[in-house]
Order: C-alpha cells, then sequence, then structure tokens
DNA sequence: GTCTATAGCGTGATAGAC
DNA sequence: GTCTATCACGCTATAGAC
C-alpha cells in the first residue's frame, strides 16, 4: 500500500503547488519515488490519481473547518475562531485555487470541489442560525448570504495574498470581516 | 496592425477562458487566424504576447472600476453600484482567475496584476475615506480593512459561483456584502 | 510582415520483462 | 506490483522562403 500512497502524497502537494492541469505525471513520479507502472496500475490516470488526491484533501479540509465550527463556544465565537485559523495564504487554498482551471471543472474533480463549498456553507450557515437561537444575532439577519460571505472573504483573501506576495493582505482581509461581522452582533443586540 | 491586434485580442480571450500555463501559442494563432511567424514577429514569446494582452485587460478593468467608483453619488452609493456592476461570475474574473498559476506570479504577467488590486484598493480607500468625511461611516472604522473585503468578496464570488457552476452564488455573496457595509453605515450613524 | 516547415523537448499513456 | 522502454502527439520556438 505504500507506493500508491505515496502517489497520492506527491499528487496532493502538486496540485497545491502548480495546480492539475500543469501536473505532469512524471513529475508525480519523480516526487514520489514511484515508477511508471506503479501509477498505472493503481489508478486509471492522471484524472483519477488527482481525484483521489483531492478527495483527501478535502476530508483534511473539512474535518479542520468542523473541529472549529462544531467545537466549543458560542456560534460567532466559533465562526470569529474559523476566521482566525492558520492559513498559507500566498500559497493560496488548496481546493480554490483549482476552480478556475477548466479541466478541473469540466471533470470528475469537480464533485468533491462542490461538496467542499457546499458542505462548508451549511455548516456556516448552522452556526449563524445558533448564534440567532441565543440572540448573538439579530433576526433579520439574512444567513445565506453571511456564510456566503464568510467563505467568499477567504478565498478571496488568498487572491489578494497571492497577488500582493505578501501574507498580510489576508489578515487585513479576515480582520475586516471579523469586524463587519462584529458590528452585526452589535446591530443585533440594539434590536433584540 | 491588424495582425498584431489580433493575436492580442485572441490571447486577452483566451487567458480568460483557460489561462496563461494552458493557453498554447498554436490556439492563439488558430483563433486570431495568424501565421507562426507573426506571433514571434511582433512578440518575442509566449510571455512577452501575453503580459500585452494582460496589461489591456487591466486597463480595461481598470476603467470600469473608475467610471463607478470616481462617479457620480455618494461614497457609500458608488461602492453599491461597483458591487451590483454586472459580472460573468462562472467564468470567473479576467485577473484574478490568473493569479493561482505559478508561472504567472514568477514571470512578467505579475506586476499588472499586483498594480490592479493595488490601484483598486487605493480607490476603494479613498471613497471610504470620503464617506467618512461626508458622516455616512464612523472615523473609527478601519478603511484598509474593509475595502480590501470589498475586493475578497467579489473575488471569492467568482470562486464560490465557478464552484457550483452557478451564477447565483456571486449575487449571494455580494448582497451579504452590501447589507454588512449597511450595517456599517447604521452604526457610524448611531455613534457619529 | 507573413508564410510553411521543422526542430527539440515534454506530455499522458502503454507494452512487456521481471 | 514494479520496473524500463517507448509510442504518438502537442508544446514553444526558430529557420528561411516569399
Amino acid at each position: 500500500m505504500s507506493t500508491k500512497d505515496d502517489l497520492i502524497a506527491a499528487t496532493k502537494e502538486l496540485l497545491w503547488a502548480v495546480g492539475y492541469e500543469s501536473m505532469s505525471p512524471r513529475r508525480v513520479l519523480q516526487e514520489s519515488g514511484a515508477g511508471q507502472g506503479s501509477l498505472y496500475h493503481h489508478f486509471t490516470g492522471k484524472e483519477d490519481l488527482a481525484r483521489r488526491a483531492l478527495e483527501e484533501v478535502e476530508a483534511e479540509l473539512r474535518q479542520r473547518a468542523e473541529e472549529v465550527l462544531l467545537g466549543e463556544g458560542t456560534p460567532l465565537e466559533r465562526i470569529d475562531r474559523f476566521l482566525s485559523l492558520k492559513r498559507a495564504a500566498t500559497r493560496g487554498c488548496r481546493i480554490g485555487r483549482l476552480v478556475p482551471e477548466s479541466e478541473v471543472i469540466e471533470s470528475s474533480l469537480h464533485a468533491p470541489i462542490k461538496r467542499y463549498f457546499r458542505h462548508l456553507g451549511n455548516m456556516l450557515e448552522g452556526v449563524l442560525l445558533q448564534a440567532k437561537e441565543r440572540g448573538e444575532l439579530a433576526a433579520e439577519v439574512n444567513t445565506p448570504q453571511i456564510a456566503a460571505v464568510i467563505m467568499a472573504s477567504i478565498q478571496g483573501g488568498y487572491i489578494l495574498a497571492r497577488a500582493a506576495q505578501d501574507d498580510s493582505a489576508m489578515t487585513t482581509t479576515l480582520d475586516g470581516a471579523k469586524a463587519l461581522l462584529a458590528q452585526l452582533r452589535r446591530a443585533g443586540s440594539a434590536t433584540g
């Protein structure tokens, strides 16, 4: 089972570093130390290999989000902690960075990506609804919209940080998002 | 001048559709109708061609933003109108979609991208400062953070829309951003 | 200034020995 | 299950005629 795992591990790194379209099987073999035959023995080809690797990445990111969002603290504290998670900003999001690639969207790689964002959005919305129940948030707040802004701030923060080649752009962005959410709490407690 | 312009026009479309790394000169020639020699007569190679095309895209997006942000209306109205501009959400941002590509960040294509976001950020911050002066916004609002969240919401909105293959994800995101900014105005008028 | 032809290399995938 | 050798093709770039 080790060679197969090595191939997947190398693929996960390369998907992050160079994306799918520019990831050559030859380079995966070099980085993993495996031979040509192993790749095509364990997988049907490049797409199959990348999909399996991506599904592992999806599970990892999902778990990391769940630990915080479904963990301890009040709902809005958990969202704040989610926004404060350590992120390699200039490297980009391991999942979001693949989204612009047309081969990704048009292949089996699309499913785990779509699933990841849908799941994360649902979780965030659930936490926001809990915040309403607890009175942390005003009842008139549109939870799907706020959940979307939270995810978009993170994804956009990656883009801004990478474009500027400066990790602090992510911090600035997410501090801004936190401030806006805090404002929402204040507004909520004023009316509710 | 026409063949050169045709090459640039085709490149602008391909940079949007497939990105830089996956854009082959051969395909540019096909789409533009030009022959092999023309490309290497007018440009030093793929990178040079792409950089010139990207600089035109930068100018176009910049102009579109300036028309709204430096146009009529109160500062916060202008930002709202900027967030309401028509966007081909699932196609992705013509500039932001290139940011994850490593060859882009490590080449001369990085400069126009960096410049675009820096310029847009400065413009947004300027408009937010105007909003403070007019009393539309509380003095304690951190303008660099809010400017960053605005840009990130748009960039993230593109990612979410493309991941879901649904333009409405962009609308939901930007409606959320508008709602948060409106909340900021309310909070500002309460304290200022 | 534009064309066709082609170089030199890397791609994703397969063949077949071990 | 893993290896080396190799295929057919596409890539970016150049050569050289017109």
